[in-house]
DNA sequence: AACTAATTATAAG
DNA sequence: TCTTATAAATAGT
């Protein structure tokens, strides 16, 4: 058998190179793919394009089709018309556009949205809280909503568990229930007897459907 | 022998696609093929990237970190200094550029917190819909983590049905899994054989506690 | 810079 | 969209 000469391309985390040197290796092959894609997509597609990139070390380096500047001068007249632009997802997007506006009329736009941008924060600061609660309460319920195929051996017994555990509860609280019950139905019926409701729901009624000894290691053994 | 499901990738020759429908296709893969490879280059190198893309159809897309602006107008004032920028062979790219830094200083500013402020319009909004999902989730985990004690006739009635629902579903889910369990079992004991296994769990073997009738109107009768 | 093996992007369907 | 098989990009040497 052969001597594996390379490891071939392995897997990397999408995060900050801390080595120096493998920085720059992959941000020049990387800078040259997407040159290339860029150029392919033009090509392909039609389409203009113009990027432009800043080294780490603060080298500029740019790409355009037909040139960086009449992509870039279309960018800037398309958006300062009004007309909006687009972000990656394809949704509108308002642009504040240099050129006529005076310095004061800038510098309100910036305080203004300043304050939206807090707003905002605030308010996702909030939402956050509320997911953590609510994350707390959701588990078990996974499994009504989403459905049972995710689940193992161990959590099918672990939620049978709980499924027991409620029924019971279930059960006893609907005997604290039905007499009141029972009795305002009498009220409006204006009858005398429901004597059927008298008799208590049973609890434990609800038997376990799972033993299969997984998760527990309590052995193996049939159920029914 | 399985049937071909997929040519999968074919080879295709860089040149302008014909087919409108193909043609936009493409765009708009490649559109995020190439903004996910400039994220990623971003990411790894710690590079300032903006690309600003015209579909055929004349729509615009962009990409910029940490902002479209704040790197157009690091170029344009780099090039402007005479500082050279570099194209992608790294020649020398001179620009001249109009505009009173202060103005474009201040526009660089709004156009920036304006687009942190998209940032955390959309983190809002994906906060929402999480928060809209875990709700659904919600109630019925409410019964398991809380009890029952505030439960009406009805809710108790309701989730009675839900609880039939899963207790089936995880009997079918079981079925499913036994029988690999039952022979992984084997395999570790080397046994020749744990019939009480093959015996599937029934389903409707979870047989409802709760029949009180109340919430869906189908008149009074007993349990049990 | 070149080489490989493995990952990732993507053409077709 | 989603899947699948294949082309293309690229991490490590």
């Amino acid at each position: 058998m052969r001597k594996r000469v390379s490891m071939g391309r392995q897997k990397i985390e999408i995060k900050k190179i801390k080595n120096e040197e493998a920085r720059q290796v992959c941000f020049s092959k990387r800078r040259n793919g997407l040159f290339k894609k860029a150029s392919e997509l033009s090509t392909l597609c039609g389409a203009e394009i113009c990027i432009v990139i800043f080294s780490p070390a603060g080298k500029a380096f740019s790409f355009g089709h037909p040139s960086v500047d009449s992509v870039a001068d279309r960018f800037l007249s398309s958006s300062m018309h009004g007309a909006a632009s687009h972000n990656q997802n394809g949704a509108k997007v308002g642009r504040i556009v240099a050129g006529s506006p005076t310095a004061r009329e800038l510098s309100r736009q910036c305080t203004e949205i300043n304050g939206m941008l807090e707003n905002e924060r605030k308010r996702r600061e909030k939402l956050e809280v509320a997911i953590v609660k609510k994350e707390r309460e959701g588990g078990f319920n996974k499994a009504i909503v989403d459905g049972v195929d995710e689940l193992d051996l161990s959590e099918l017994e672990a939620y049978e568990k709980a499924l027991v555990k409620l029924s019971n509860s279930m059960a006893e609280r609907t005997n604290q229930l039905l007499p009141e019950a029972m009795a305002y139905r009498q009220l409006q019926l204006q009858q005398q007897q429901v004597p059927q409701f008298s008799v208590p729901v049973k609890q434990d009624a609800f038997q376990p459907l799972l033993h299969t000894g997984f998760g527990f290691h309590r052995g193996f053994y049939g159920v029914f």
